[in-house]
Order: structure tokens, then sequence, then C-alpha cells
DNA sequence: TAGTGGTCTAGACCACTTC
DNA sequence: AAGTGGTCTAGACCACTAG
């Protein structure tokens, strides 16, 4: 593959430098992308991708140490490394912020009450960079934890990117879908916190009277290629629940 | 220092194993603890350190940037590797999460309501793994944003480990006090968010009617070696502001 | 026992900063 | 020009998993 070669100064620019082994990340990721590599998938061993890549095994080891670093592949000594998949420990661990204030975390039931295809509104199209118009889904839906409603949810997709996800039954685990049906991966996310007085719907949803104060959580999610895949508000009691945030 | 011999149990035990790289961070560690690393301080070479530790540069290396990682030092190509400070910039991206809707995060002033000791409440005693009646300092104040009061805070501190804090002006940068004044460093912090409605104290506080929703943030943080150095009760409006959460 | 990722070493060269 | 951290390589050995 040459990428070792000095001379290829397209590989190796002095201008605008890029390490080998970040350009190896990109080839790798791009295989993620391109559904040659999917979720759950055993990569070849360290010293296969070197070969095949034509470079050393220390600087495939970095490549994929960054790629482990963001949770796009997860490595386990003695047995390979693997694609990571959206199960629904991952999506607790990685996504799923607000937590019991005792007790185990727990992923989340769902209730649908709306699914329906509309043109994007002007909040629609800014938060998902789409033009105004373009077709969303927009779903509606109640998450309770043990039993109690907890988060009353909008959920709104580039229908686009999604052909026929709102005309069957719209699964609990949105990201997992989202990966197996349409080889989107859910990268990473934005969130940003407000506290609100609930509005009328929300608080029949919920169960509680208007002006509750509510958690606002939201949220962008991109995906592997970093364009928006998901825009998400949600509004969460929190009498016995808290956002949980690690400043590291 | 014969770390390298295999020969010694002691350094490098078949049970438990513990990586070597991992060893010389502890190392490291402890020597920032124990102040003969102090913030702002540039470290031998990597060269340099290697030889004193009797480890290859790799290893080093490997100690040094996980300690990058834990933002314990900063590392700088062609300069060296210095410990961190605790100074605005590097308060303002890692602890300080309330940023403005619109335009450029910014320190927050700070107006001090009140500074006393007193023994340690059931609440104090819990958050900061103190015995009940063990002496702490509790300040309140009042922060501000673009001139406006934006959170009413309330920390609460073990006064065993600042004595005489109390005493003088309260400084607006803690973190940055804590470090140069008693050699104490915060290494990271847990946060944990609810919704709540304001009481009438703290609406008085903010300029705001009592029972506005707002964001309280209950913030532990801890100290290099892991353990409690303040806890902190932060109630914040959130009309203007919101707090930004990245999920990686 | 074979194969994988994880650690450790040694050495060469590169990019960046400072003098 | 000298010194620093950053990259890349090559090879040895260790810890872990599975057949």
């Amino acid at each position: 593959m040459a990428m070792r070669s000095d001379s290829d100064a397209a590989v190796r620019p002095k201008l605008g430098f890029r390490p080998l082994y970040q350009q190896v990340r990109d080839m790798f990721v791009q295989r993620m992308v391109e559904g040659r590599w999917t979720p759950g998938q055993a990569l070849p061993s360290e010293i296969d991708l070197a070969a095949e890549v034509g470079v050393s095994q220390g600087t495939v080891r970095k490549a994929l140490d960054a790629m482990a670093a963001e949770r796009l592949v997860v490595r386990r000594q003695g047995r390979g490394t693997f694609v990571a998949e959206h199960d629904e420990a991952r999506i607790l661990f990685q996504f799923f912020k607000l937590v019991p204030d005792a007790g185990e975390p727990a992923f989340p039931e769902s209730r649908v009450d709306s699914a329906t295809q509309e043109p994007a509104s002007m909040a629609d199209a800014q938060s998902l960079q789409l033009k105004a118009g373009t077709p969303v889904l927009r779903i509606h839906r109640v998450r309770s934890l043990g039993g109690k409603p907890v988060v009353a949810e909008t959920v709104v997709l580039p229908a686009g990117l999604f052909p026929g996800f709102v005309d069957g039954p719209i699964p609990n685990n949105l990201y997992g879908s989202f990966a197996t049906r349409y080889g989107i991966t859910v990268a990473r996310a934005q969130e940003r916190l407000k506290a609100v007085a609930l509005d009328e719907t929300d608080a029949a949803a919920l169960g509680v009277p208007a002006g509750t104060a509510a958690l606002l959580i939201d949220r962008l999610a991109l995906g592997l290629d970093g364009l928006p895949v998901e825009w998400r508000l949600s509004r969460c009691l929190t009498a016995d629940f808290h956002y949980h945030s690690d400043l590291t």
C-alpha cells in the first residue's frame, strides 16, 4: 500500500501534517461507514491489519486504541477487537445519564403516543442542519422507570435517513434499531440542559400538576461522519432521579 | 532503581499485576501530592525521568500520556511537560459547564454573602465523608454572568484542609486558591443535576419570583488522592444559560 | 497450545519551540 | 543549533481466552 513511503507526498504531506495512525483510523472508520465492518463483528488481528495496510503493528495499535477511546470498537485481551454495538448496556452507560437517586441504573420502557412524517419546522431544520420543509419523522413518547412515567420525549429524525421507520412499530432501543435496520451508528451526542416548568400537555402525560419543575434535555446525536442523526427533547421529572455528569 | 528487574517480585508481582507505566504514573502523582512537583512547574524531560526511574523512555511516555488524559499535566511539543494549573481557562473548560445560550463562555464574578465555620451537618458529613460534627467551612455566594445574578451557591469544605480560609477575603477562583495556598489539587468532580423550584431565599438572592424553576447542581470535588475536597450546591437560572454535556 | 491484545524496550526520525 | 515531545518501527515477552 506504500503508506510507509516517505517519497509519497500525497500520503504524508509536510504541511497539514496528519499522523499515519490517524490516517489509518480514518480508513478503518470509513470501513464502518460503508458497512464493511458492522457492529459486533470481529476485526482482523493487529498483525493482519498491519500487513494489509502496510504499516507496523504499533501504528495499527495506536489507531485502534484511538477508536476504542471513541467507543467505536471494543478491545478484549485474548479475544480480539470488535465493532461496538448499540446494545442496552452501552446506551445505558454512554447515552442515558438519568439515574435513580438510590439503586441501579435501568433501561426505561417506552409508550409511543404518536409517530408521523411532516415537513421540518424552522427549529427542526436548524438543529438537524436541514432545509426547512425537508421531511422529518416526529415521535412523541413517554418513558417510564420502575413503572412510573418519568420522561416526556420528542424525537425528530431526518426522514431521508430512515425510510419506513414510522410505518411499523417503534422499537424501544432507537439507536440499536438505527444500526441494525439502517446501518447508521450514533457515535456521540451533545446535550444542553435547562430547568423548565412543565406545560399542561407534558404535565398530563407525566401525571403531575402543570408548572412542575422539570429537567429539559436537548440532545443532538451525531453519526460516524459527524453529521446530525437525531434531535431529541426530553422533559424529565427529577424527584427520584438525577442527571449524572462526570467532570474529568 | 531496579524497576526493570524481573526478579524483583515486589515491583512486578504476577498476581494483582499492575503495569509498569501505571506504577510510574502513581509515583509521579505522589510527587504532586507531596508538593515536590507544583502547578505550573516544568517536569524533567522524558529521557531524564526514564534514566532516574530506571525505565525506558516509552514507559515514561505512557505514564505521562495517562496523566495528560487525566488533565494532571499539560504536554507541549517542543517545550516540555508541565503540572496543570487551576487557572480560569482550565476551570472554565473542565469544571464550569453553565454556558450562555448565545455567545462565549465566561468566568463568573462572585459576591460572598457569608463565610463561616460550623460543625458538619449530617448531609455535610455524608457528602464529604466526615464524622458529623467535624468542623466545616460554609460559604454562601451569588455568582453573576454579564452583570446578572445567575447562580446561588453553597460551598462546604472540611475545615481541617483549609485552615484560616474563611478569615480573609474569599477569592473568586476557589480551586486556584486551594492549589496555591494549600497545595490541594482538585483533580475531578461528580455532578448530580435536578430541576427544582426556588425557595424564597434563593429566589430573592437571584431577583426572581419564588417557585421559579432552577437547575440544581450537586457537585462533589475530589483531590488527587480521590478523597472529597469540596461539596457544592448551585441553584442556576437557565433562562439564558444551559448546562453543557458531551456524550462521547 | 495457539492466538489475541497488552506491555516494555531500543532506536531512528520528525515537528515544534527557543536561543 | 539544541532540546523537547510526537511518530514510527521492530522485536521480545506477558496476560488472557479458547479449543
